[in-house]
DNA sequence: TTGGGTGCAAACTATTTGCATTCGA
DNA sequence: TCGAATGCAAATAGTTTGCACCCAA
């Protein structure tokens, strides 16, 4: 099971096991993913970052995530065409997304097993399972 | 139960029962959406429409999907952050996206059934449910 | 006539890239 | 020292917007 905060130390140690480099503004960048369990965009990565001693460039935020994610320490969320999410809890889970507050919320696996897999197209294999349920708030849904 | 293709007399009823007045940009897109169940980008749509005699500017292809979208004519396709896909199929099923080839594919709903949805957060409504499983052709899975 | 629909081009935003510089083993 | 990592600015791509024009009710 994952916990958080993740303390320096264990982010380093965390980012050896994935086969990258712990250099500075790496681990800025993930101290700030491995805080909390939470939902930053790459925009919010680059203001918390920035907002401590640290100085990151918008390049390296980006270049970061995406690093962070090929390499599975974290996990892009996809649910907004506008922006992608950066979730740093990897176990499997399913997401709540509010599409008029923009707000993302998580479903353990285990309240919504989703059984047997049907069988895959031909000559792929599974790469991962995303469930989005999208919800309006209650006021809201009535407007079009 | 859908069916396709649909013919331009039948797009026509289709946009009214939608409360969609069937301009003929809006019907010349819609018949391209409709000519058989499959996920097309605003480009590719784009590109289909002029195609044929039709000459239907960008503005009015990203503004009338994004309408048909609004009405529940058609649904939106999220899994890449790049572009949206559009659906011509409205009842509910799931996807398959290969990452490798970009390629969206069609699960049944009824060969996946998701069974109960987990409680939603408080004072919200559903809107609806996305499952993407994400898979990878098997040549192109061992590189990184 | 008048408001919705359309077209064009410019604007916008998230993200990526090229390249020179700097860092760390 | 030498390749990897970084920063900056410019480029890119998808999408949206402002505004003038046009057409059907």
């Amino acid at each position: 099971m994952q916990h958080f905060p993740l303390d320096e130390e264990q982010v380093r140690s965390l980012m050896r096991a994935h086969h990258i480099s712990p250099t500075q503004q790496r681990v800025d960048i993930a101290s700030v993913l491995f805080a909390r369990p939470q939902h930053l965009s790459a925009e919010q990565v680059l203001s918390l970052v920035n907002d401590g001693a640290a100085s990151v460039s918008k390049a390296t935020v980006y270049n970061t995530l995406g690093l962070f994610a090929r390499k599975g320490l974290i996990r892009e969320v996809i649910v907004d065409p506008t922006k992608v999410f950066y979730d740093p809890t990897i176990i499997p889970h399913h997401h709540f997304y509010n599409v008029d507050s923009g707000t993302l919320m998580d479903i353990p696996a285990d309240v919504m097993d989703l059984g047997q897999l049907p069988p895959l197209p031909p000559n792929t294999v599974a790469a991962g399972v995303d469930v989005i349920i999208r919800v309006r708030s209650a006021e809201a849904a009535g407007e079009k």
